[in-house]
DNA sequence: CGGCATCCAATTGGATACTG
DNA sequence: CAGTATCCAATTGGATGCCG
């Protein structure tokens, strides 16, 4: 005869969320791609050079792998046209797509409780806008 | 006078977005941080011993860095009973607390794409990953 | 009971140079 | 242009033993 009842019943519910948060930050918890999937987000496709050029302090092969981990997990395509010179597009998938209301909670937590946060308009247009 | 207003515009939030999710990431991203969190979101508080029987597949070492880092970021309290036996009690902050609807967010969105998620109750097949 | 110290393995991050 | 390859540093994860 098993005691606790409910004590197992929240220990299932803990479990499946537990779980289900640590799959979550798995996908997107490296270190640049929220960088990556904001960007993308924003502007919707970019070229491997403007991803490169628009974050300077990541080196070439961590931002390939970072990509090729998000390419991987389904969260953003790669279209490679077959041209000289070489043109790659990167864009979000619809599951990538469907990851913005959990960056946006994610954003706007980190915008509100971060010490010496920026406290200009731009947060708040920021946050209407997504 | 600067050409692309709207493109500056646009990297400012993003710059914005990107870094209040990496800095919730950076809170919440540890490896055992959400099984931590979960617990003491449904328990209320926890003393050590029941965060460590609770959880066989972490060492010690790792999980009282971990909740060392918790209670740095401000995210749980551990309140020492000065007694003998020792008596120390985790429990979340109000910083804490706040993260409940971020958490909420991921666990959703983790459970609604993870592959071979879990549908109904199985309890059994939970237990393995834990 | 609730840790900390030590030592070690594994993973991750990164600078640089080179290529089709 | 869009990557690979190589080599190395740093961080993280972990098993074990000891202590007040």
């Amino acid at each position: 005869m098993r005691k606790e009842t409910s004590t197992n019943l929240e220990n299932e519910k803990l479990i499946l969320a537990s779980c289900g948060t640590s799959y979550t930050l798995d996908l997107i918890g490296g270190r640049w791609k929220p960088q990556i999937l904001w960007r993308l987000l924003l502007q919707g496709c970019m070229r491997y050079s403007q991803l490169k050029n628009s974050m300077p302090n990541v080196s070439e092969r961590i931002l390939i792998l970072q990509l090729r981990e998000l390419e991987q997990d389904m969260l953003i395509s790669r279209q490679v046209y077959p041209e000289v010179p070489p043109k790659v597009e990167y864009r979000l998938t619809e599951l990538g797509l469907s990851l913005k209301p959990v960056l946006c909670c994610l954003s706007q937590w980190g915008d509100a409780n971060r010490p010496n946060r920026v406290v200009s308009s731009d947060s708040e247009v920021l946050s209407e806008e997504l």
